[in-house]
RNA sequence: GCUCAUGUAGCUCAGUUGGUAGAGCACACCCUUGGUAAGGGUGAGGUCACCGGUUCAAUUCCGGUCAUGAGCUCCA
């Protein structure tokens, strides 16, 4: 006897060996039509896993939660299988489940078209309406490897030889297609119902530039029609959000072809620039920070001995003149050391905090430009604190508090950290590199945030904390970091004198909140999706007259809101009412005040919200008090 | 940098199976002074990204360059 116990609490019992799918059935019909594979203590499987002694199972039906990798999984084989009958040629790599759906890596003479992705989403089609079975076998290494070989996938067998060589591998098979494959997968194609081909892109095999680029197809897939329609409708969404339509569509900045990936500010988006800058400013300078400026073009010795020019050489533009080689400074943290070296630090000078808003530029290759997200010249909210070894974790934690404090003025919450340790490539001792690790993860573990490890991804001087921020779409930006380096101190003779006396090298950390102001306001563009809360907006208030009658009213309104250093314009122009309400209900004012002849005869304005609200006639004094809490309340939109 | 796609008026886009192009919005001028999301008329505006090639003729076909977009690689 088996007994089978289900999530319900309740158990089922066989008289001998049962499938996933022969327990769902003797559940009910119904159940087993839509079952599409289980969990046997708290391993996925197939539908078709025998079941051999008491377990528990979970039954995956389109419902569960982990229906969706599955189908991704499996809808990637449907993808591999069409494009092997279309294209026998090609040669199937790898096909793993992504965020939304799944891609496969495929090595073909030549790169899919759009019109091939037409035809293969149509060959899938085809595939799951014959609802053909998924079938699984085990194979040993061996004897898999000869198998892929002989079929003619080169890169398969390289896979698997690269597997233990004891172990025995699972194929699953679906008609004329077999992969190699962990598994679990649906019992048939007809269970792939809704998916769609997304685009095609190249990807180096094995994601090594050296290898060979294989062509790449995206796909995502949904077990209901009204998922798939919702996650385009999600794609759509957010591509109004892309904040280089929205930059366009404010006049917030442009790029052209003279300048890639560097930003050309207009008025607006200067404004937001100037007021993050001045946001910035005071924060730093009330959390003990002091700011400084540093040269834009340094000498390449400097690079030299900071070992920037031996690891970034060709990311850095470099200017000769008179015979002496300079490169526009790609970071500031050499020059802040050249501050701190001028006089004799003592002890008591720590930890010294120096801030800049440093413009860097840094010849990114011409492929990972990326609107205001990934450019070649942007400003940092820099700074670098130079503290002894035992201060590392006080200053870490403090960073962070400040940091969560930044963005959740900005309206940010959601917060991914992620600390990066030691890269391959990299100067100092092992043991230095122990300390430095354990400072940082020491200092977010008694702050019990979360974090992930991301192994060898460190600087080379350092091992580092990242804090991103996600775009619109899901894409994953980093803006804060802060970095240990025992390192770049040493090599360009930075010193104190200890209390003993003798002289010794300080830490460095390097640090940064915002990251550079064009990504942040990158970000901050989608979160918003242009819509600024007041104390960024880059137009605070527009003052709309009905007539020329109140043209005089109107300019005295603007002057007084400008006085008490708002943000404010006159709209004088001979249109409808409802023409400018509109133009700059879209251009997301956040208020709009409506002057008419009752207005003039009262001397109160009239106040209408980006969000069409009427607040109702105020005085002009209450209009200030409104807009002074609204200003002072940064996120918390109040509009 | 690599793979693929794209580049037409200030913006968003149509179009030309090779005979130098069009709409809407924006812009200029005129009429309209109108109370909460588009009043009307007239007009101006393009070396069809750039450089070569094929052709009687290229914005259209071919090659290259540059830029942009997606993905990969990279990111001090």
């Amino acid at each position: 006897m088996i007994t089978v116990s289900l999530p319900d609490g309740s158990s089922r019992q066989f008289p001998s060996v049962v499938s996933v799918l022969d327990v769902a059935a003797n559940i009910g019909a119904g159940l087993a039509k839509a079952t599409l594979g289980g969990i046997v203590n708290g391993i996925a499987v197939d539908a078709s896993h025998l079941i051999e002694a008491d377990t528990s199972l979970v039954i995956i039906t389109d419902k569960s939660a982990q229906a969706l990798e599955l189908i991704r999984h499996s809808t990637a084989h449907l993808l591999a299988q069409a494009v092997k009958q279309l294209f026998p040629d090609a040669q199937v790599t790898i096909g793993p489940v992504i965020d939304d759906g799944f891609y496969y890596d495929f090595a073909f003479s030549r790169a899919f078209t759009p019109e091939d992705l037409i035809k293969i989403e149509e060959r899938m089609q085809a595939l799951a309406a014959e609802d053909i079975p998924v079938t699984r076998r085990v194979l040993h290494r061996d004897a898999a490897v000869d198998y892929f070989k002989s079929l003619g996938e080169h890169y398969k067998a390289e896979i698997i030889q690269s597997i233990p060589a004891n172990e025995d591998l699972s194929l699953y098979r679906q008609g004329d297609f077999e992969d190699l494959c962990r598994g679990p997968h649906v019992p048939s194609t007809g269970k792939l119902k809704f998916f769609k081909l997304m685009k095609v892109a190249g990807a180096y095999w094995r994601g090594d530039a050296k290898n060979a680029m294989l062509t790449r197809v995206y796909g995502t897939a949904w077990s209901t029609k009204k998922d798939l329609d919702a996650y385009l409708h999600r794609l759509e969404e957010a591509e109004k959000r892309d904040h280089r339509k929205l930059g366009k569509k404010f006049d917030f900045f442009h790029i052209q072809e003279e300048a890639p990936g560097m930003v050309f500010w207009h008025p607006k988006g200067w404004t937001i620039y100037t007021a993050i800058e001045s946001y910035m400013r005071k924060v730093q300078r009330d959390n003990g920070y002091q700011e400084i400026k540093t040269p834009q073009v340094v000498d390449r010795s400097l690079w030299e001995r900071s070992g920037h020019w031996d690891k970034f050489q060709t990311g850095m533009f470099t200017v000769a003149s008179e015979h002496r080689d300079y490169a526009i400074k790609p970071m500031n943290c050499p020059c802040h050391i050249q501050v701190f070296n001028q006089g004799l630090k003592s002890y008591r000078d720590l930890p010294l905090r120096l801030a800049e808003f440093g413009s860097c530029h840094r010849n990114e290759a011409s492929g990972t430009l990326q609107g205001l997200m990934r450019v070649r010249s942007f400003v940092q909210d820099d700074a670098h604190i130079f503290c002894s070894e035992s201060m590392i974790q006080r200053e870490v934690s403090d960073f962070t508090d400040l940091l969560y404090q930044v963005y959740a003025d900005f309206g940010f919450s959601d917060v991914i950290i992620r600390l990066s340790t030691r890269p391959e490539q990299r100067v100092g001792s092992d043991e230095v590199w122990d300390k430095a690790e354990k400072a940082l993860a020491d200092a977010l573990n008694t702050k019990e945030l979360a974090f992930e490890y991301l192994p060898g991804e460190g600087a080379f001087y350092g091992p580092k904390i990242e804090f991103s921020l996600k775009d619109c779409i899901g894409r994953v930006w980093q803006c804060g970091t802060i970095q240990v380096d025992f390192s770049m101190p040493a090599r360009l003779d930075a010193q104190f004198v200890a209390e003993d006396g003798s002289r010794q090298v300080p830490v460095m950390l390097h640090r940064a909140i915002l990251g550079s102001f064009e990504r942040f306001i990158g970000i901050l563009i989608e979160h918003y999706e242009g819509a600024f809360p007041a104390w960024l907006a880059p137009e605070q208030v527009a003052i709309l007259n009905i007539t020329d009658n109140q043209a005089e009213f109107a300019q005295t309104v603007a002057k007084s809101l400008q006085e008490k250093g708002f943000r404010a314009f006159a709209d004088l122009r001979n249109e409808k009412i409802g023409f400018k309400i509109r133009e700059h209900t879209i251009q997301k004012v956040p208020y709009l005040l409506i002057l008419g002849d009752q207005e003039v005869a009262s001397g109160q304005v009239s106040v209408r919200t980006r969000t069409g609200t009427d607040l109702g006639t105020l005085s002009l004094d209450d209009f200030l008090a409104l807009l002074t809490n609204d200003v002072a309340n940064k996120s918390r939109v109040s509009h």
